[in-house]
DNA sequence: TCCAATTTTGACCAGTTAGTCAAGAAATTT
DNA sequence: AAATTTCTTGACTAACTGGTCAAAATTGGA
């Protein structure tokens, strides 16, 4: 019997295919984030992930198809941090915390941060679904729990969701606009303790502002 | 004697030539923000500048002219206001009037902000000699005037250089990232006071922190 | 009005792109 | 080892894209 194209959604997967939709998926997510769904080819995702493009679409059916992957998988591993923010910690700290992980995950995997504004900027054709429910959903809990905070009076009076906003755009900042940041600070940003002092300035903006006390 | 495509650089232009310019940045400038510069086609932008890809091509004689074109505008008016950030006013005012006209221009030309977006986001490779010299001059002689108000004590102690990237980061969002905080906020933010309520926010973060006082 | 310059267009071309197909190579099972 | 399934590829196609060209339509000044 000829099994579907790859597997394609029984669970089975071999050594071949877990390895070969790593290195697309990779590739892809490379290609998507610096060029644009439209503006990347097939082909240059194939080439970065050292096979022929039928090769590749015998894993993946469409472009569409590896665009899709890729950013479910991005937007699942941007939503965890977010959903354990604990609405029985300690407000700053907990706030500390997520600004911390996020500005690690700008970090450690720009191109995911990337591909996710790539997207939006477009105008969400693919998430904007998952947007208006799943990420709505999360936001508004967290925005009330954030809302309890300021009545209990442990966070200043702002916004909760203009909040979150503020948090997502710092944070992201530093992936998304990573080549204007290191145009304007030279081989500052490219030296080691770069991290500790972003992510030191970023949360002391955010939790003290930049009024003198 | 035939005058040189559209009387390329010359200064004379005729009012059809002013008309049709226009038309055709201010369509470009749709197309390229939503599509990018390779997702783009010269055939959309002239569909929406309601002319000919022929006619358009006579113009601006290559895809990349226009966008030349487009994108200097866009930083221009993105500069300005920046520029005008003053040495001998009051700090926090000056800062304060900073972030709200960037909010402002957000609001009324988001394209604007996604297109510039969009170029970082691709690695610069149109405007990074922009980012090393001009910009880089500029945002070093604000990060120092930052840094004598903070040796004044006229502002809480933080890396200026992180500071204006909080600003922009915050401020651009709100064009940048528009169908998400459509999505989660739904018919809030298109009402008529949203952008009242955002430049509040932001300015309360920003300028007081979210540690309560 | 008449004429030259400007503006506009349809037909066309060469290069690129997503996706198909059939056949060969490699792996796995029997 | 033989048979079968899985994996890989080169050749191809149809649609699209940026840009050219020559000719037609329009404009504006004398």
């Amino acid at each position: 019997m000829a099994a579907g194209a790859a597997q394609a959604r029984s669970g089975s997967r071999s050594r071949i295919q877990t390895e070969n939709r790593a290195l697309i998926t990779q590739a892809a997510l490379d290609v998507f984030s610096t060029d644009g769904y439209r503006g990347a080819t097939v082909d240059r995702i194939a080439e970065r992930a050292g096979m022929s493009k039928t090769n590749l679409l015998y894993y993946y059916p469409s472009k569409e198809d590896i665009y899709r992957t890729v950013i479910e998988q991005t937007v699942e591993d941007w939503l965890r941090p977010f959903a354990q923010i604990d609405p029985d910690g300690e407000p700053i700290e907990e706030l500390r915390r997520y600004i911390t992980v996020k500005l690690k995950m700008s970090e450690t995997s720009p191109e995911a941060s990337r591909l996710f504004a790539n997207e939006i900027q477009r105008g969400a054709p693919l998430v904007m679904e998952f947007l208006t429910t799943r990420l709505k959903a999360l936001v508004d809990e967290k925005a009330a729990v954030i809302g309890t905070w300021i009545d209990q009076g442990r966070l200043a009076p702002v916004d909760p969701y203009h909040l979150i906003f503020a948090i997502w755009a710092t944070t992201q900042h530093y992936a998304d606009f990573e080549a204007q940041i290191g145009a304007l600070l030279g081989s500052q940003a490219k030296g080691p303790g770069f991290s500790e002092q972003a992510s030191h300035a970023v949360l002391s903006i955010l939790l003290n502002g930049i009024r003198p006390r």
